[in-house]
DNA sequence: ATTAATGCAAATTCTTTGCACTAAA
DNA sequence: TTTAGTGCAAAGAATTTGCATTAAT
Protein backbone atom coordinates (compact mmCIF):
# COMPACT_ATOMS: atom_id res chain seq x y z
CA UNK A 1 0.00 0.00 0.00
CA UNK A 2 1.24 3.53 -1.01
CA UNK A 3 2.26 5.50 2.24
CA UNK A 4 0.14 8.49 0.32
CA UNK A 5 -2.82 8.69 -2.50
CA UNK A 6 -1.64 10.07 -5.21
CA UNK A 7 -1.58 14.07 -6.45
CA UNK A 8 -3.50 13.12 -9.32
CA UNK A 9 -6.37 11.74 -6.96
CA UNK A 10 -5.98 14.92 -4.58
CA UNK A 11 -6.14 17.13 -7.29
CA UNK A 12 -9.12 15.54 -9.07
CA UNK A 13 -11.09 15.60 -5.87
CA UNK A 14 -10.41 19.52 -5.38
CA UNK A 15 -12.00 20.01 -8.78
CA UNK A 16 -14.57 17.73 -7.52
CA UNK A 17 -15.64 19.99 -5.00
CA UNK A 18 -15.25 23.31 -7.61
CA UNK A 19 -12.26 24.07 -5.39
CA UNK A 20 -8.76 25.61 -6.94
CA UNK A 21 -5.64 23.99 -7.44
CA UNK A 22 -3.38 26.56 -6.54
CA UNK A 23 0.21 26.63 -6.33
CA UNK A 24 0.41 26.70 -2.26
CA UNK A 25 -2.16 23.85 -1.53
CA UNK A 26 0.33 21.68 -4.18
CA UNK A 27 3.14 23.35 -1.87
CA UNK A 28 1.69 22.13 1.22
CA UNK A 29 0.69 18.15 0.10
CA UNK A 30 4.46 17.98 -1.05
CA UNK A 31 5.58 19.67 2.19
CA UNK A 32 3.64 17.06 3.65
CA UNK A 33 4.96 14.20 1.81
CA UNK A 34 8.30 15.52 2.39
CA UNK A 35 7.80 16.36 6.03
CA UNK A 36 7.96 12.39 7.38
CA UNK A 37 5.22 10.07 8.84
CA UNK A 38 3.28 12.66 10.96
CA UNK A 39 4.08 15.93 10.88
CA UNK A 40 2.45 19.56 12.80
CA UNK A 41 1.63 22.53 11.26
CA UNK A 42 4.77 24.31 12.41
CA UNK A 43 6.43 21.54 10.37
CA UNK A 44 4.47 22.72 7.02
CA UNK A 45 4.90 26.35 7.69
CA UNK A 46 8.94 25.86 8.42
CA UNK A 47 9.41 23.68 4.95
CA UNK A 48 7.30 26.40 3.50
CA UNK A 49 8.90 30.24 4.10
CA UNK A 50 7.03 31.24 0.93
CA UNK A 51 3.34 30.37 2.04
CA UNK A 52 1.59 32.34 4.06
CA UNK A 53 1.14 30.86 7.79
CA UNK A 54 -2.93 31.30 7.21
CA UNK A 55 -2.51 29.88 4.07
CA UNK A 56 -1.08 26.82 5.91
CA UNK A 57 -3.72 26.57 8.60
CA UNK A 58 -6.27 27.16 5.97
CA UNK A 59 -4.91 24.58 3.76
CA UNK A 60 -4.85 21.98 6.58
CA UNK A 61 -8.23 22.39 7.96
CA UNK A 62 -9.61 21.80 4.27
CA UNK A 63 -7.39 18.55 3.65
CA UNK A 64 -8.43 17.43 7.17
CA UNK A 65 -12.27 17.96 6.15
CA UNK A 66 -11.45 16.17 2.43
CA UNK A 67 -9.79 12.62 4.39
CA UNK A 68 -6.29 13.15 3.05
CA UNK A 69 -5.23 14.01 6.30
CA UNK A 70 -6.28 12.29 9.68
CA UNK A 71 -5.74 13.32 13.06
CA UNK A 72 -3.12 11.35 15.07
CA UNK A 73 -3.88 11.77 19.26
CA UNK A 74 -0.26 11.66 21.01
CA UNK A 75 -0.39 10.31 24.23
CA UNK A 76 0.77 13.26 26.00
CA UNK A 77 -2.54 14.61 24.42
CA UNK A 78 -1.31 16.99 21.40
CA UNK A 79 -2.75 16.56 18.57
CA UNK A 80 -0.94 16.09 14.91
CA UNK A 81 -1.54 15.48 11.35
CA UNK A 82 -1.01 11.93 9.29
CA UNK A 83 -1.58 11.06 5.63
CA UNK A 84 -4.78 9.26 6.09
CA UNK A 85 -5.50 6.09 4.97
CA UNK A 86 -9.23 7.46 4.52
CA UNK A 87 -12.27 5.75 5.81
CA UNK A 88 -12.60 3.95 9.55
CA UNK A 89 -9.11 3.03 10.85
CA UNK A 90 -7.02 3.54 13.98
CA UNK A 91 -3.60 3.80 15.32
CA UNK A 92 -0.89 2.11 16.80
CA UNK A 93 1.84 4.62 18.65
CA UNK A 94 5.30 4.22 19.74
CA UNK A 95 6.07 6.34 22.38
CA UNK A 96 9.59 5.88 22.11
CA UNK A 97 10.52 6.59 18.25
CA UNK A 98 6.90 7.68 17.43
CA UNK A 99 5.98 5.19 14.67
CA UNK A 100 2.88 4.32 13.81
CA UNK A 101 0.48 1.39 12.26
CA UNK A 102 -2.06 2.13 11.16
CA UNK A 103 -5.19 -0.74 11.63
CA UNK A 104 -8.62 -1.37 10.29
CA UNK A 105 -9.24 -4.93 12.00
CA UNK A 106 -11.48 -2.85 14.77
CA UNK A 107 -13.13 -5.01 16.68
CA UNK A 108 -14.86 -2.82 18.61
CA UNK A 109 -18.38 -3.25 17.13
CA UNK A 110 -19.35 -5.93 19.63
CA UNK A 111 -18.80 -3.67 22.50
CA UNK A 112 -20.40 -0.70 20.37
CA UNK A 113 -23.77 -3.05 19.81
CA UNK A 114 -23.80 -3.82 23.92
CA UNK A 115 -22.84 -0.01 24.63
CA UNK A 116 -26.02 1.32 22.45
CA UNK A 117 -28.24 -1.48 24.01
CA UNK A 118 -27.00 -0.54 27.49
CA UNK A 119 -27.35 3.15 27.83
CA UNK A 120 -29.79 3.81 24.87
CA UNK A 121 -27.29 5.83 22.76
CA UNK A 122 -26.95 6.17 19.02
CA UNK A 123 -23.60 5.55 18.59
CA UNK A 124 -22.03 7.46 15.44
CA UNK A 125 -18.71 7.04 15.75
CA UNK A 126 -15.39 6.63 17.62
CA UNK A 127 -11.79 7.11 18.27
CA UNK A 128 -9.72 4.92 19.47
CA UNK A 129 -5.20 5.06 19.87
CA UNK A 130 -2.95 2.46 21.14
CA UNK A 131 0.12 3.36 22.81
CA UNK A 132 2.77 1.11 23.19
CA UNK A 133 5.98 0.36 21.98
CA UNK A 134 7.03 -0.88 18.60
CA UNK A 135 8.64 -4.05 17.81
CA UNK A 136 12.66 -2.23 17.39
CA UNK A 137 12.40 0.05 20.39
CA UNK A 138 10.63 -3.00 22.90
CA UNK A 139 13.62 -5.03 21.96
CA UNK A 140 16.24 -2.70 22.04
CA UNK A 141 14.82 -1.31 25.55
CA UNK A 142 14.47 -4.44 27.48
CA UNK A 143 17.89 -5.95 25.77
CA UNK A 144 19.73 -2.27 27.29
CA UNK A 145 18.13 -2.60 31.07
CA UNK A 146 19.75 -3.72 33.52
CA UNK A 147 17.73 -6.01 35.77
CA UNK A 148 16.17 -4.10 38.95
CA UNK B 1 -22.42 5.75 42.40
CA UNK B 2 -21.57 9.43 43.44
CA UNK B 3 -20.40 11.71 40.89
CA UNK B 4 -17.27 13.01 42.28
CA UNK B 5 -15.31 11.17 45.53
CA UNK B 6 -15.95 13.34 48.43
CA UNK B 7 -13.60 16.42 49.40
CA UNK B 8 -12.31 14.44 52.43
CA UNK B 9 -10.79 11.84 50.21
CA UNK B 10 -9.43 14.23 48.05
CA UNK B 11 -7.53 16.03 50.62
CA UNK B 12 -6.31 12.75 52.27
CA UNK B 13 -4.75 12.30 48.89
CA UNK B 14 -3.11 15.73 48.86
CA UNK B 15 -1.70 14.99 52.15
CA UNK B 16 -0.29 11.82 51.74
CA UNK B 17 1.28 13.26 48.64
CA UNK B 18 2.92 16.07 51.08
CA UNK B 19 0.86 18.67 49.43
CA UNK B 20 -0.64 21.59 50.70
CA UNK B 21 -4.33 21.70 51.08
CA UNK B 22 -4.73 25.78 50.13
CA UNK B 23 -7.82 27.72 50.20
CA UNK B 24 -7.36 28.20 45.99
CA UNK B 25 -7.39 24.14 45.70
CA UNK B 26 -10.39 23.98 47.92
CA UNK B 27 -11.76 26.57 45.07
CA UNK B 28 -11.34 24.62 41.97
CA UNK B 29 -12.58 21.26 43.72
CA UNK B 30 -15.61 23.24 44.28
CA UNK B 31 -15.71 24.99 41.33
CA UNK B 32 -15.48 22.14 39.59
CA UNK B 33 -18.14 20.59 41.47
CA UNK B 34 -20.37 23.83 40.40
CA UNK B 35 -19.28 23.75 36.77
CA UNK B 36 -21.25 20.63 35.66
CA UNK B 37 -20.70 17.57 34.05
CA UNK B 38 -17.71 18.47 32.22
CA UNK B 39 -15.31 21.96 31.61
CA UNK B 40 -12.72 23.67 30.32
CA UNK B 41 -10.09 25.97 32.45
CA UNK B 42 -11.66 28.99 31.63
CA UNK B 43 -15.04 27.32 33.36
CA UNK B 44 -13.32 27.52 36.48
CA UNK B 45 -11.58 30.38 35.97
CA UNK B 46 -14.49 32.53 35.39
CA UNK B 47 -16.12 31.10 38.36
CA UNK B 48 -13.16 32.12 40.95
CA UNK B 49 -11.91 35.82 39.94
CA UNK B 50 -10.24 35.77 43.37
CA UNK B 51 -8.27 32.70 42.15
CA UNK B 52 -5.60 34.08 39.28
CA UNK B 53 -4.85 32.28 35.98
CA UNK B 54 -1.77 30.36 36.59
CA UNK B 55 -3.06 29.08 39.81
CA UNK B 56 -6.29 27.42 37.92
CA UNK B 57 -4.16 26.15 35.09
CA UNK B 58 -1.21 24.93 37.67
CA UNK B 59 -4.04 22.81 40.05
CA UNK B 60 -5.63 21.28 37.16
CA UNK B 61 -2.88 19.61 35.92
CA UNK B 62 -2.26 18.69 39.53
CA UNK B 63 -5.63 17.16 40.03
CA UNK B 64 -5.10 16.05 36.86
CA UNK B 65 -1.97 13.99 37.78
CA UNK B 66 -4.11 13.14 40.75
CA UNK B 67 -6.40 11.52 38.77
CA UNK B 68 -9.01 13.11 40.51
CA UNK B 69 -9.75 14.67 36.84
CA UNK B 70 -9.72 13.08 33.74
CA UNK B 71 -9.70 14.48 30.11
CA UNK B 72 -12.30 14.30 27.93
CA UNK B 73 -11.71 14.49 24.10
CA UNK B 74 -14.75 15.67 22.21
CA UNK B 75 -15.39 15.10 18.70
CA UNK B 76 -14.26 18.54 17.18
CA UNK B 77 -10.82 17.33 18.68
CA UNK B 78 -10.59 19.85 22.05
CA UNK B 79 -9.90 18.31 25.06
CA UNK B 80 -11.89 19.05 28.20
CA UNK B 81 -12.02 18.29 32.00
CA UNK B 82 -14.24 16.24 34.37
CA UNK B 83 -14.47 14.58 37.50
CA UNK B 84 -12.41 10.66 37.16
CA UNK B 85 -13.90 7.74 38.36
CA UNK B 86 -10.36 6.80 38.64
CA UNK B 87 -8.84 4.10 36.79
CA UNK B 88 -9.39 2.82 33.57
CA UNK B 89 -12.31 3.48 31.61
CA UNK B 90 -13.62 5.51 28.87
CA UNK B 91 -16.38 7.78 27.45
CA UNK B 92 -19.47 7.91 25.90
CA UNK B 93 -20.43 11.52 24.34
CA UNK B 94 -23.40 12.97 22.64
CA UNK B 95 -22.35 15.11 20.07
CA UNK B 96 -25.61 16.75 20.86
CA UNK B 97 -26.44 18.05 24.28
CA UNK B 98 -22.65 17.25 25.46
CA UNK B 99 -24.01 14.28 28.05
CA UNK B 100 -21.10 12.11 28.94
CA UNK B 101 -21.86 8.44 30.23
CA UNK B 102 -18.88 6.29 31.36
CA UNK B 103 -18.11 2.63 31.02
CA UNK B 104 -15.60 0.18 32.21
CA UNK B 105 -16.92 -2.94 30.77
CA UNK B 106 -13.86 -2.33 27.68
CA UNK B 107 -13.74 -5.45 25.90
CA UNK B 108 -10.78 -4.27 23.29
CA UNK B 109 -8.27 -6.72 25.30
CA UNK B 110 -9.06 -9.57 22.51
CA UNK B 111 -8.69 -6.54 19.95
CA UNK B 112 -5.14 -5.50 21.64
CA UNK B 113 -3.97 -9.12 22.18
CA UNK B 114 -4.36 -10.12 18.53
CA UNK B 115 -2.70 -6.55 17.47
CA UNK B 116 0.11 -7.08 19.58
CA UNK B 117 0.62 -10.76 18.05
CA UNK B 118 0.61 -9.37 14.66
CA UNK B 119 3.12 -6.19 14.54
CA UNK B 120 4.96 -6.63 17.24
CA UNK B 121 4.31 -3.53 19.63
CA UNK B 122 3.97 -4.18 22.78
CA UNK B 123 0.75 -2.68 23.64
CA UNK B 124 1.33 -0.53 26.87
CA UNK B 125 -2.67 1.97 26.98
CA UNK B 126 -4.83 2.65 24.63
CA UNK B 127 -7.32 5.49 24.52
CA UNK B 128 -11.23 5.13 23.43
CA UNK B 129 -13.89 7.37 23.09
CA UNK B 130 -17.41 6.97 21.62
CA UNK B 131 -19.66 9.41 20.17
CA UNK B 132 -23.14 9.36 19.45
CA UNK B 133 -26.29 10.98 20.53
CA UNK B 134 -27.77 10.08 24.08
CA UNK B 135 -31.50 8.81 24.49
CA UNK B 136 -32.73 12.05 25.10
CA UNK B 137 -30.89 14.11 21.83
CA UNK B 138 -31.72 10.72 19.23
CA UNK B 139 -35.16 10.58 20.24
CA UNK B 140 -36.26 14.00 19.63
CA UNK B 141 -34.21 14.54 16.63
CA UNK B 142 -35.79 12.32 14.64
CA UNK B 143 -39.09 12.92 16.25
CA UNK B 144 -38.69 16.64 14.99
CA UNK B 145 -36.85 15.69 11.46
CA UNK B 146 -39.03 16.21 8.24
CA UNK B 147 -38.91 13.28 6.24
CA UNK B 148 -36.23 14.18 3.21
C1' DA C 1 -12.96 39.50 -16.26
C1' DT C 2 -14.37 37.29 -11.97
C1' DT C 3 -13.95 35.96 -7.69
C1' DA C 4 -11.66 32.27 -4.96
C1' DA C 5 -7.60 32.14 -2.66
C1' DT C 6 -3.54 34.37 -0.72
C1' DG C 7 -0.24 37.06 2.23
C1' DC C 8 0.41 39.95 5.71
C1' DA C 9 -0.01 41.75 10.13
C1' DA C 10 -2.86 42.25 13.88
C1' DA C 11 -5.93 40.02 16.95
C1' DT C 12 -7.40 35.91 19.67
C1' DT C 13 -7.18 32.15 22.50
C1' DC C 14 -5.02 29.25 25.52
C1' DT C 15 -1.31 28.27 28.59
C1' DT C 16 3.12 28.99 30.88
C1' DT C 17 6.80 31.62 33.34
C1' DG C 18 9.36 34.82 36.48
C1' DC C 19 9.26 36.75 40.61
C1' DA C 20 7.96 39.23 44.77
C1' DC C 21 4.53 38.16 48.17
C1' DT C 22 1.41 35.18 51.27
C1' DA C 23 -0.02 31.84 54.12
C1' DA C 24 -0.03 26.72 55.48
C1' DA C 25 2.53 23.74 58.26
C1' DT D 1 9.94 30.40 60.83
C1' DT D 2 10.24 28.07 56.50
C1' DT D 3 9.20 27.23 52.03
C1' DA D 4 5.27 25.57 49.15
C1' DG D 5 1.99 27.88 46.97
C1' DT D 6 -0.02 32.18 45.04
C1' DG D 7 -1.15 36.33 42.18
C1' DC D 8 0.08 39.28 38.90
C1' DA D 9 1.56 40.75 34.68
C1' DA D 10 4.20 39.65 30.94
C1' DA D 11 5.73 36.25 27.69
C1' DG D 12 4.79 32.45 24.61
C1' DA D 13 2.53 29.09 21.67
C1' DA D 14 -0.79 28.09 18.40
C1' DT D 15 -4.33 29.51 15.57
C1' DT D 16 -7.68 32.83 13.44
C1' DT D 17 -9.37 37.11 11.24
C1' DG D 18 -9.73 41.38 8.29
C1' DC D 19 -8.63 43.15 4.27
C1' DA D 20 -6.13 44.73 0.23
C1' DT D 21 -3.87 42.08 -3.37
C1' DT D 22 -3.01 38.17 -6.53
C1' DA D 23 -3.72 34.55 -9.55
C1' DA D 24 -6.58 30.39 -11.26
C1' DT D 25 -10.25 29.71 -14.19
Amino acid sequence: MAKHPSLAAIVQRLEDRGLRVTAPRLAVLAAAADAGDQFSAEDIEQRLPQVGRATVFRTLKLLLEMDVFCRVLRDDGSLRYRWSRRGHHHHLICNDCGAIEDFTGCDVGGLLGELARRTGFSVDGHWLEVYGRCAACAGRTSALAPAP
